[in-house]
RNA sequence: CGGGAUGUGGCUCAACUUGGUAGAGCACCUGUUUUGGGUACAGGGGGUUGCAGGUUCAAAUCCUGUCAUCCCGACCA
């Protein structure tokens, strides 16, 4: 049966809903795809309906075909398996709790790596039986901070979520392998654009791990990307360490007089006004010693002293994600205050020729460098002494330091890790990220079998997912224009939209047979049969984005009717007797 | 959590500065009209102005509090 617009739930909204910022979401709401029900959460209707579907069959499709086997979880879950992992308090505020009537505690799933494996451990106990792969699309909770745009970043969201189990590592590659190449199979089918980008494994404290990123002016992550392919996210962009140089013949380490110059910019001022080199100093000749202050999971408190190059900012995502699982934050006054001899606005290795900064220097405070600061590299720097700072300051002549903290922020035109061109920075959503769990959900859930040798072994797992509903929003965004959307043919919903326009009922009559041809030939049909002007069954056609639209009206009188390409916006007749056959 | 903005029929907004008892467009209902680009006309239904308190003869409007939503940032498998 087409789908009649005469009587689909459906009212297209003309202006655009104020709660709306995002073009994609505009659009979903005007064209009667979806209605906020909460801030983050919204409600389907039918014709959003048909297109998630579409978006889940073709994942569906893919993960069977990856060998993966799907199951469905309960939302609703009890607590203690999220108190084994310890993430019934890690999740903190992000985590929906709630209790039922006897006060026992629960949760709406934020994800389900603890239900995967506790149900292999529940049933499976030899190597054998491995490797398995699982999967589930279902509904997740997250109680963001600041849901956005839509469908982008809802709280209620609709995820793939799949996860391996295999005996050995070799075993984890080849599912991951799988996993990604299926990956790959559904952005294409659905036609996405995407990047594959190296990410950052942190927190989940997996090895390999990559994003499926879909460029995007809205996205929320930044990644970099090289004109020879490399691209990565910027957490996980390795700085290219330049080679040592020889310190023979510089300059001895010098202090001067500084006065008022606590920023790199009014530092530069002063030594090109007082000490002048025949070239014209710049921040890039300074080394910043930013004071970071690190807390433990177990709330401990440390500080730590970064030197970067003075043109350069850290960057505070790198820097979470390099001093991870620590929380870091800029030291405060009071951390300045515990610490008297780090005089801010002059901090630098040394003070009369002695290590100031280091866990053999006087403050006893750690100290790491900026990869770019190799040895024989000479800096501009503090002299720990208000109003003064050391020139002609010499990495491994002049001072040392404890390690190495790659989060200064990567710029466009930095050089790729592998050498293949200058950094581009770009805007992507992330659609799909696979990584390497390892062993941690097992190890903590207990997920062991038994090998060829009748020893316990612990099963390592894989974690791959996709945001459906994200990915809903993704295709909006990336397929419109200012009429409305335009959905590609994969996830639209129906194959063709018929236009029946006219005041004569035989219209109506042609317009209906069409479509019980076009669905006799196995394509689905949206049927607009109202009887409202043409110039509104026009405007909604293109709002509601249905790549193909056939019209049937004046053109009957020559047997023909008109195929009106969404995309291209091109209109040509085609007879009544061929247009089914064109089109199917 | 910090900063900003906004809450008025289903939707988009006006009236608030300068208090006088709520209005337009869209949507909806009825009739006529029109039928390849949101047709025209006439009539109609629908709002305790987010909530609570206060000031006042009188509050959408002024004051206090509160709640909510949106945006920026922080946060974020």
């Amino acid at each position: 049966m087409p789908i009649r617009l005469s009587s689909l739930f459906l009212r297209t909204l003309r202006e655009d809903p104020a709660e709306a910022e995002v073009e994609s979401h505009k659009l979903l709401l005007r064209a009667g795809y979806i209605r906020r029900a909460a801030p983050g959460v919204y409600t389907w209707l039918p014709l959003g309906l048909a297109v998630k579907a579409k978006v889940e069959r073709i994942v569906r499709e893919e993960m069977n075909r990856a060998g993966a086997q799907e199951v469905f979880f309960p939302a609703l879950l009890p607590r203690e398996p999220y108190e084994q992992t310890g993430r019934w308090t890690e999740y903190g505020d992000n985590l929906f709790r709630l209790q039922d009537r006897k006060k026992a505690d629960y949760l709406l799933a934020p994800t389900h790596e603890e239900m995967f494996t506790l149900l292999v451990k529940d049933l499976y106990s030899s190597y054998k039986d491995l490797p398995v792969c699982l999967y589930q699309i279902q509904n997740k909770y997250r109680d963001e901070a600041r849901p956005r745009a839509g469908l982008l970043r809802g709280r209620e969201f609709v995820m793939k979520d799949a996860y391996s189990f295999d005996l050995t590592d070799e075993g984890l590659e080849k599912s991951y392998q799988a996993q990604r190449d299926a990956y790959e199979r559904i952005f294409t089918r659905l036609g996405v654009d995407y990047v594959i980008v190296k990410a950052d494994a942190g927190a989940m404290g997996g090895s390999a791990s990559e994003e499926f990123l879909s460029p995007s002016p809205i996205g929320e992550d930044t990644f970099v990307r090289s004109p020879g392919g490399y691209a990565a996210n910027v957490e996980a962009v390795k700085t290219v360490v330049p080679k040592a140089m020889n310190s023979d013949g510089l300059p001895a380490a010098t202090v001067h007089d500084t006065p008022n110059t606590n920023t790199i910019d009014s530092l530069v001022d002063f030594a090109n006004a007082n000490h002048g080199r025949g070239h014209v100093w710049n921040a890039a000749h300074t080394l910043k010693n930013v004071v970071l202050a690190l807390t433990s999971p177990e709330g401990k408190r440390s500080l730590v002293v970064v030197g970067i190059p003075g043109d350069r900012e850290v960057d505070a995502k790198r820097a979470e994600a390099a001093f991870g699982p620590n929380d870091v934050e800029p030291a405060t006054d009071a951390d300045f205050e515990r610490h008297p001899e780090l005089v801010k606005g002059y901090i630098g290795p040394v003070k009369n020729g002695n290590p100031l900064l280091g866990l053999e220097g006087e403050a006893k405070v750690r100290y790491l460098l900026d990869p770019r600061v190799v040895d024989g590299t000479s800096w501009i720097s503090g002299a720990n002494v208000e109003g003064k700072h050391v020139f002609d300051l010499v990495k491994g002549r002049d001072f040392n330091a404890d390690g190495i903290a790659d989060i200064a922020e990567v710029r466009a035109g930095d050089p790729a890790p592998d050498g293949s061109g200058p950094l581009e920075l770009a805007r992507g959503i992330e659609i799909g990220h696979v990584f390497q769990l390892g062993r941690k959900y097992a190890q903590a859930l207990g997920l062991q079998v038994l090998d060829e040798n009748g020893k316990l072994q612990t099963v390592t797992m894989g974690s791959y997912g996709i945001g459906v509903t994200r990915l809903v929003a993704v295709l909006a965004e990336a397929n419109r224009d200012d009429k409305g959307l335009i959905w590609p043919e994969s996830v639209s919903p129906a194959d063709v939209y018929i236009v029946a326009t006219g005041k004569d009922d035989s219209v109506f009559e042609h317009a209906e047979r069409l479509a019980a041809e076009f669905e006799a030939k196995g394509k689905s049909v949206i049927l607009d049969d109202r009887k409202v002007s043409p110039g509104i069954k026009f405007s909604d056609a293109e709002l509601i984005g249905v790549p193909h639209i056939v019209i049937c009206g004046k053109g009957l009188e020559n047997g023909e009717v008109d195929h009106w390409n969404r995309r291209s916006g091109e209109r040509r007749a085609l007879s009544l007797n061929s247009v089914v056959a064109e089109l199917a």
